[in-house]
DNA sequence: GCAGCTGTGTGCGATGGCGCACTGATGGCC
DNA sequence: GGCCATCAGTGCGCCATCGCACACAGCTGC
């Protein structure tokens, strides 16, 4: 039964570890907005006007290949903001961002960003870690994308989607999640099957819900500790 | 902007990119070393203290899972630097930094590059966009090992490969071509001898030339010109 | 009620990568 | 010369994935 709902706070968590004076000077820039599922935030090739920094909304980063064989290369969600190549300046985004769970998110133009993250040391350190953490997080999928199941794949996925979405239930279908892992729906099918055999999910019709979160971890591979470590060091003070 | 470039002949060509004031204000601090072949620059986890600008020395980013399992994530020749992570406030290497091409690097202490890079504008900008364009050749490596065939990625990373070391002939074995493509090595006989009979390149007991470059860039996935193209952008002024 | 769309469940043959177990060839070292 | 380590070449059975085809179930609109 879902039972657990995570008790999030209810904004973006980049933002959130801002010293309260960096974030007040950052206050009036920021505008809530909503993104709703399959809206593109971002083209390949498109000039970066706004910057995201999540809430409950989930964006998906993309391999810009073709159309059809499409790859999630990173999740962003409260724990991050969209852009990140702006801090680096690169105004251009080069995967395709898309919009997976809808929600809200706190927007930014990018020519203040890089205004203020010049300004504001402890947002420029915090973004800069951010990036890290995500360049992280995409060779550690390098990998794992690589030697592991797909169903433990699935698992972690699943969870970090849980993490950011701040719900133990979301709309999802199958054939979403396949263009995600990049195989075919069939497969999600089967092992999606699986897991809600071992009554770790359950779903119908694109919607699905997380009933055992600690066997999802336990199934999942261990790169989904990995990758929450990873981004929750983005978050922390970066002085080692 | 910068009007002024050194000439460094085989030298590295991101330190190329600076402004003469800025170069000449980190030269003291660089110091040429050699880097050998199967050297271990970063081990997962540890501190990074110097970080090495590459001239025709290659080094080789691996995920850290395994020791068996292997797999590149990232090449640095004479385009970039190893340790990026630093200049984002990372001092842990997270993945294995492993000599890939034995030649000369300019090395620099961790500290100092912290110290310049917040003093040098035009040296911290520049890091930054490598940084990125290392965050981009990764993602583009995530779709191209999943989608494209191992024949080209072979073909892209002999090319890489050659890019960096400056030469058509180098030090390589099937088995370390296996562990930097995640495959067996019997694969990687059979894709590389089919790339032998065609003419493209010829290789013999640990030793490859490459023979026919244009060839071999009609072979490789276009990957291959996407990643080349994300690292020459790095190199370029980043006023868009 | 019915049509049409979307999402899910399933089967099957072809393919390709994996694991393993070899052989052969070359060069260095004693 | 002879031994041994390293590197390259090959065969074979197994299993995962692919590509395609189709059945079915629920929701929506007319």
């Amino acid at each position: 039964m879902p039972t657990t709902r995570l008790a999030l706070p209810n904004g973006n968590r980049l933002l959130g570890a801002l010293p309260g004076g960096e974030f007040r000077r950052l206050q009036p820039q920021l505008k809530e907005v909503n993104l709703t599922f399959g809206e593109i935030v971002y083209e390949p090739g498109a000039t970066i006007r706004y910057v995201y920094f999540p809430s409950n909304s989930i964006v998906s980063l993309l391999s810009a290949t073709d159309q059809k064989a499409t790859l999630e290369v990173g999740m962003i969600g409260n724990e991050g903001m969209t852009g990140v190549s702006v801090i680096m300046g690169v105004n251009q985004s080069r995967p395709r961002a898309l919009v997976q769970g809808t929600g809200t998110a706190l927007r930014m133009e990018s020519a203040a960003l890089r205004r203020e993250s010049v300004r504001l040391e402890y947002f420029h350190q915090l973004l800069l870690r951010y990036a890290h953490s995500l360049m992280t997080q995409m060779s550690l999928g390098l990998a794992c994308n690589r030697f592991h199941k797909l169903e433990d794949r699935l698992a972690r996925w699943l969870l970090m989607t849980q993490d950011r979405i701040g719900s133990d239930e979301f709309r999802m279908t199958q054939e979403f999640m396949s263009n995600m892992l990049a195989v075919r729906r069939e497969r999600v099918n089967k092992v999606a099957g699986n897991l809600q055999k071992r009554n770790l999910i359950k779903y119908t019709r694109g919607h699905v819900t997380i009933l055992n979160r600690p066997g999802l971890e336990n199934g999942a591979c261990y790169c989904y500790g990995a990758m929450k470590q990873e981004s929750d060091a983005g978050l922390r003070n970066g002085k080692q």
